[in-house]
DNA sequence: ACAACTTTCTATAAA
DNA sequence: AGAAAGTTGT
């Protein structure tokens, strides 16, 4: 439909990328601009003109969402044969590998993925048996430090090889003792599917070769976040063609704690010979402000690449830096300026996102949007997928799929209660031992002789036959099919549903939507299969797995955000020990990572970002002062506006006797000294008093208007949460917007009651803004801000 | 074996 | 504060 004209949506240097499609390309730019565009309309080029078939095409995303977006808006430029091209995730792509060649290596189809909590048990499990100090090696440290060795490739033997001290001595051990386990259980976890798939292609040169052939054309997108696995396993699939285009950028690399290594991006050059480098400097997402704030914060770091963006979008509004007195109060100022933009501003609850460091942050957001009625969706976290009777589920689908799978028996084989408790499963597990048979196989050996109780007898018996009928019929039933004979047969819903409780009665629901994902699943799968069911549960990821971000707020960490845009982005919890987390602080090399996350989270907003921090912070149930983040005094401070909370008693003794202030918020800030915070705000409010008196000065409040980009095509990785037009704003909205805009903390205004007085504070957390005003005669006010008899004075 | 109660631990980030 | 783990009583 777009003709010779495919590459005019692109820029010169974005079409030199699109263009080069022999031999290794690398994509090297700064956030937003248009790394991503440029390689999907590097694909739909190559296809529509240059005759590549798309089954020779390899694209690697970040996620699967990301992936399919891609074959979406490919196949709207280039029609339905889009659907032949390989895309996915690293992990997703060596499961379907693993799948069809794993057998090549010993790996049977079946074979189930592990997650965290299953990689856990199993380690737990391994430790025991070791005779390990638990209490100074926890499993979770364990999991940790194998999953690092994995991700530099290292199998137990290596890791034997190159340990550092006694902690590595043990791991080795567990190491080994792990992956044996994982075999017997016909399982791998995440990490395995990229070392398998290395082993695979290293080891069967005709099964590499098969693949080259096929697989010509390799892409990566988000090249500064893989890790040696993955970079290995690109170096093999295009050894052949060389045919490898990487797009990234260095300083949004943020996973460097999971085994990424920036410096893979770094020398790509080097490790390519004739690499063409392209490099992107026009930003079409973000406003200048946003801008200049992102590379404020970001020329800090060291070893980095400079890179200077500029754009056409215009300077915008002032970036907000929101003081709140505590996390609920932050949570509300949230709520309460979507909710006042939404109804003011012509703006879209899908307009807005809110991003913090720590998945446990969305508590206070959620309930703050419920109380104000937003929409929202969480992403990540806790989620429908993480809830124990989904978990249950999926491990009773699992050990039908496989039925070596111990951890996932061990899971359910008590869920509904069938009196099978510890005891009877330990008794399982030492004949599984001494016959030398799995942990299934022993509940049918003890259900005919074994020094069990009769009751415990036929209670293993019964449910080994369950699952083992479950298992023949699953051959020739519908995924859907077998979930909910699953649901019946377990009596898991029966029990649910006996149990009277409201709770329940929920997980009951819960589960009815997994059967729906099944359907839904079976709808949009090429081939749908358990097997594919199962891997989909696995891998996706919780950008994935979150639904309909198109119509509500969106709720994530800065992590999950990357690749992403808003319009409108709030970071909250703008803290030391927050962001950047405690965890990181005592490592120059992790608080630069934390200094990219915040300038990846800055660079996800199109028109206007909102930070706050709170000035103190319940953390795990006691209240603790908190500092604002080191971060925040390096944003250029003519680009922000600082806002704080006069409703806070304390506040207005700042303008009497500061220093009794200062000692009071001490004392509420849990014996923390918070002087710079206060001499920051004053700061911040005679530069923004100086501010305004400049006519052409952007008004504090973003009006969603003039200075907005244009909107964005059918929207990036975020297909409906595209920018709304101004156009569609009605005069009646605009004046009464245009009325609320000067006051700003700082502006001196006049009151035909009241008589002259100065702005303390905006509160922007009610539905209509409110200032409280210091009044020359009167004393201290809270009006509406658009009040007919405010005035600003001149 | 299991429900109800008490104590301890927890919250980086993720496929 | 809330979840997980551990403990007690039936
Ligand atoms: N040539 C162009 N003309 C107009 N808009 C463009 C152009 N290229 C990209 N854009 C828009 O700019 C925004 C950012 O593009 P894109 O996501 O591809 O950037 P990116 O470099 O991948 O960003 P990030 O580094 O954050 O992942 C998108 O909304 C995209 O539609």
């Amino acid at each position: 439909m777009i003709g010779l004209s495919l590459l005019d949506d692109l820029n010169d240097r974005q079409r030199e990328a699109a263009e080069t499609i022999d031999g290794p390309v690398l994509i090297f730019a700064g956030a937003g601009s248009g790394k991503t565009r440029a390689l999907t309309y590097r694909i739909a080029h190559m296809v529509r003109e240059k005759g590549i078939a798309p089954e020779h095409i390899l694209a690697v995303t970040f996620t699967n969402k990301a992936a399919n977006e891609m074959k979406e808006r490919i196949t709207r430029l280039i029609g339905d044969d889009a659907r032949r091209l390989w895309a996915g995730t690293f992990h997703s792509i060596c499961s379907r590998l693993l799948r069809r060649y794993g057998e090549e290596i010993g790996i049977a189809p079946n074979f189930v993925i592990y997650d965290e909590a299953d990689q856990t048990a199993l380690i737990k499990q391994a430790v025991s048996i070791a005779d390990i100090d638990s209490q100074a090696y926890t499993p979770t440290r364990i999991r940790w430090a194998i999953s690092s060795g994995k991700n530099e490739l290292l199998d137990p033997q290596d890791y034997a090889r190159a340990r550092k001290g006694p902690f590595d001595e043990i791991v080795a051990r567990v190491y080994s003792r792990y992956q044996q386990a994982l075999r017997e259980n016909n399982a791998l976890d995440f990490d395995d599917l990229l070392v398998k798939a290395v082993e695979l292609l290293r080891s069967r040169p005709k099964v590499l070769a098969a693949l080259q052939e096929r697989l010509r054309y390799v892409l990566v997108d988000e090249y500064q976040d893989i890790n040696y696995a993955q970079y290995e396993l690109v170096k093999l699939l295009s050894a052949r063609e060389r045919n490898i285009c990487v797009v990234g950028d260095d300083d949004q690399s943020i996973y460097g704690w999971r085994g990424a290594n920036v410096g893979l991006i770094l020398s790509f050059q080097a490790d390519n010979p004739n690499t063409r480098v392209i490099k992107l400097e026009q930003n079409y997402r973000s406003t200048q402000k946003i801008l200049d704030c992102a590379h404020a914060v970001i020329r800090v770091n060291e070893d980095r690449a400079e890179k200077r963006l500029w754009t056409e979008n215009g300077a915008g509004d002032n970036l907000v830096v929101y003081e709140a007195v505590n996390e609920e109060e932050e949570a509300a100022y949230v709520a309460g300026v979507v909710a006042r933009q939404v109804r003011n501003s012509g703006t879209r609850y899908a307009d807005y996102a809110v991003l913090y460091r720590a998945n446990a942050m969305s508590r206070n957001l959620e309930s703050a949007m419920r109380e104000k009625g937003i929409p929202y969706e969480v992403v990540g976290g806790m989620s429908f997928y993480d809830r124990g009777e989904i978990k249950d589920l999926a491990a009773y689908l699992k050990l039908i799929y496989n039925l070596d799978d111990s951890i996932s028996l061990r899971r359910i084989i008590n869920k509904p209660a069938r009196n099978i408790g510890e005891g009877t499963v330990s008794r399982l597990t030492q004949l599984a031992h001494s016959e030398g048979v799995t942990l299934f196989e022993a509940c049918r050996l003890a259900g005919e002789e074994s020094d069990l109780r009769k009751a415990q007898k036929e209670a293993v018996l019964h449910f080994y036959s369950m699952i083992r009928r479950l298992h023949e019929d699953a051959a020739a039933m519908s995924v859907s099919g077998i979930v909910k004979a699953v649901l019946e047969r377990s009596g898991y819903t029966d029990a649910l549903q006996a149990s009277g409780k409201a709770d329940d009665a929920d997980r009951v629901d819960t589960l009815g939507e997994l059967v729906t994902d099944a359907v839904k699943y079976e709808q949009s799968a090429d081939e749908p299969s358990l097997g594919g069911f199962l891997e989909r549960l696995a891998l996706l990821s919780d950008l994935d797995k979150a639904e309909d971000l198109g119509s509500s707020v969106s709720l994530m960490t800065v992590h999950a955000s990357k690749g992403l845009e808003f319009p409108i982005v709030f970071i909250v919890g703008m803290e030391e020990g927050i962001f950047p987390h405690e965890r990181s602080m005592g490592d120059q090399f992790e608080l630069a990572e934390e200094r990219r996350l915040f300038y990846v989270a800055l660079t996800r907003a199109q028109r206007m970002v909102y930070m706050s921090h709170a000035r103190g912070r319940t953390i795990y149930g006691s209240p603790h002062g908190m500092i604002p983040s080191r971060f925040l005094k390096d944003l250029p401070p003519e680009s922000i506006d600082c806002k704080f909370d006069a409703d806070s008693p304390l506040m207005p003794r700042m303008f009497g006797d500061e220093e009794a202030a200062v000692r009071e918020r001490t004392v509420l800030a849990g014996g923390i000294d918070i002087t710079d915070v206060l001499r920051r705000a004053r700061e911040n409010s005679a530069a923004a008093a100086a501010q305004r008196q400049e006519p052409q000065t952007p008004p504090a409040q973003p009006s969603g208007g003039e200075t907005v980009p244009e909107p964005t095509e059918a929207g990036k990785r975020k297909p409906a949460g595209a920018t709304r037009k101004k156009a569609a704003r009605s005069p009646a909205k605009q004046k009464k917007a245009a009325s609320v805009q000067p006051l700003g903390t700082g502006t001196k205004v006049v009151h035909e009651d009241f008589g002259e007085g100065i702005v303390v504070s905006v509160d922007e957390k009610g539905d209509e803004p409110a200032v409280t005003v210091a009044f020359v005669a009167k004393g201290i006010k809270k009006i509406l801000a658009n009040h007919p008899k405010l005035k600003v004075r001149r």
